[in-house]
DNA sequence: ATGCATGAGTC
DNA sequence: ACTCATGCATA
């Protein structure tokens, strides 16, 4: 609380968005144009999904899944998801999957609300079209994992302002992004900038207009490269966006570049981030060459907040209610909640994470 | 690299 | 209450 109150701003701030109020127009039908486009992902899937077991009851219980849903089905796949648990059980202790180190913290803390406030928010970006794709891609999980190298770093080159300081210590200069809430608003404003009204794909001359999918995986790709040779992170290409001016185009978290570079975000997304990450790309290069750099430093400290963790049998049950229903009602929610122990905006949230995540790209429909 | 979460914009 | 774009925290 106390840290709230000297919430004023911070220095930094370079807000693009002076004036203009609501940014352009852009990105305002880009909702109906999304839908337009997409092949309402819902429904439609039930198909075989849970490989692992075998059974497939679920699918054929369908019918009810409507009407008598609750029950019998939730039972159903919950015995599916307990027999996979029975399989490699290991935990001693398994309940309250959330557990939030926090000690004991006085009162709540971590999930909903609480955390903080923050206000960053911006949004969208979406332009045109994007194909579809929803694939299914396994519920399980993900089994592969790539590993990271380390860091490398070296002092970088330097268009961009904000990060070079820090890294020093930590390979994650958390300092950047961390500013405290109300922060980011150096950051804050995203993007929604965009070319004009194209729609449809209007001939445009121009600007951008490919959904093309192999360019967008090639660039993807080249981006890295190139990134990795500037020898700088994907956090310091976030923290550098800002630096860059475009109307509407504030800085993008590690995460962003990351799932960028890995395909890992819905077509759209990818679409709209890629004139951006183009331009910086170049602004970086250029900037390279004639070697410049500067130190910044930032301070911050706030409290942080918990990410809850659902543990590996909850996991498989909502994973086996997921492949069953994908979007159960509140009711369900609730009554899945219960049956798993937790809290009902956890298991709220995990199915629109799991929706989300079965729209993205990746493989999806093409490769 | 990814899991859980927030928030704006919609419906 | 959902979808989407994103982000913090963490594996």
């Amino acid at each position: 609380a106390i840290m709230m109150s000297m919430n004023s701003k911070q220095p930094f701030s370079v807000h693009p968005i002076l004036h203009e109020p609501k940014y352009t127009p852009l990105h305002s039908s880009s909702e109906a144009i999304r839908r337009a486009c997409l092949p309402t992902p819902s429904v439609s899937d039930t198909r075989s999904r849970n490989p692992s077991s075998s059974l497939l009851c679920p699918v054929q219980l369908q019918g009810n899944i409507f009407a008598g849903f609750d029950e019998s089905l939730l039972q159903r796949a919950e015995a599916l998801a307990a027999v996979d648990i029975v399989a490699q059980k290991s935990h001693p202790f398994k309940p309250d999957a959330t557990y939030h180190t926090m000690t004991t913290m006085t009162s709540m803390t971590c999930t909903p609300t609480s955390s903080s406030g923050h206000l960053h928010h911006p949004s969208v970006l979406t332009s045109h079209h994007h194909t579809h794709h929803q694939p299914a891609q396994g519920l399980e999980g993900d089994l592969l994992e790539h590993l990271t190298p380390g860091l490398a770093l070296g002092a970088m080159a330097g268009p961009d302002v904000c990060s070079a300081a820090t890294h020093g210590a930590h390979a994650h200069m958390s300092a950047i992004n961390h500013m405290p809430h109300h922060h980011h608003h150096g950051q804050s404003v995203n993007m929604h900038a965009h070319s004009l009204a194209s729609h449809g794909s209007l001939g445009s001359g121009g600007v951008e207009a490919e959904p093309d999918p192999r360019e967008l995986e090639s660039f993807a790709e080249r981006f890295k490269q190139r990134r990795i040779k500037l020898g700088v992170t994907q956090a310091d290409v976030g923290a550098a966006l800002a630096n860059l001016k475009i109307p509407g185009v504030g800085c993008l978290s590690q995460s962003t570049i990351c799932r960028f570079e890995s395909l890992t975000l819905s077509h759209n997304n990818m679409v709209a981030l890629k004139p951006i990450l183009e331009a910086w790309l170049e602004e970086a290069e250029r900037a390279q060459r004639e070697k410049m750099a500067k130190p910044e430093i930032f301070s911050g400290a706030d409290k942080k907040r918990k990410r809850t963790s659902i543990a590996a049998p909850e996991k498989r049950s909502l994973e086996a209610y997921f492949a069953v229903q994908p979007r159960p009602s509140s009711e369900k929610i609730a009554a899945i909640a219960e049956k798993l122990d937790l809290k009902k905006n956890v298991v709220r949230v995990w199915f629109c994470n799991q929706r989300q995540k079965q729209k993205r790209m990746k493989f999806s429909a093409t490769h």
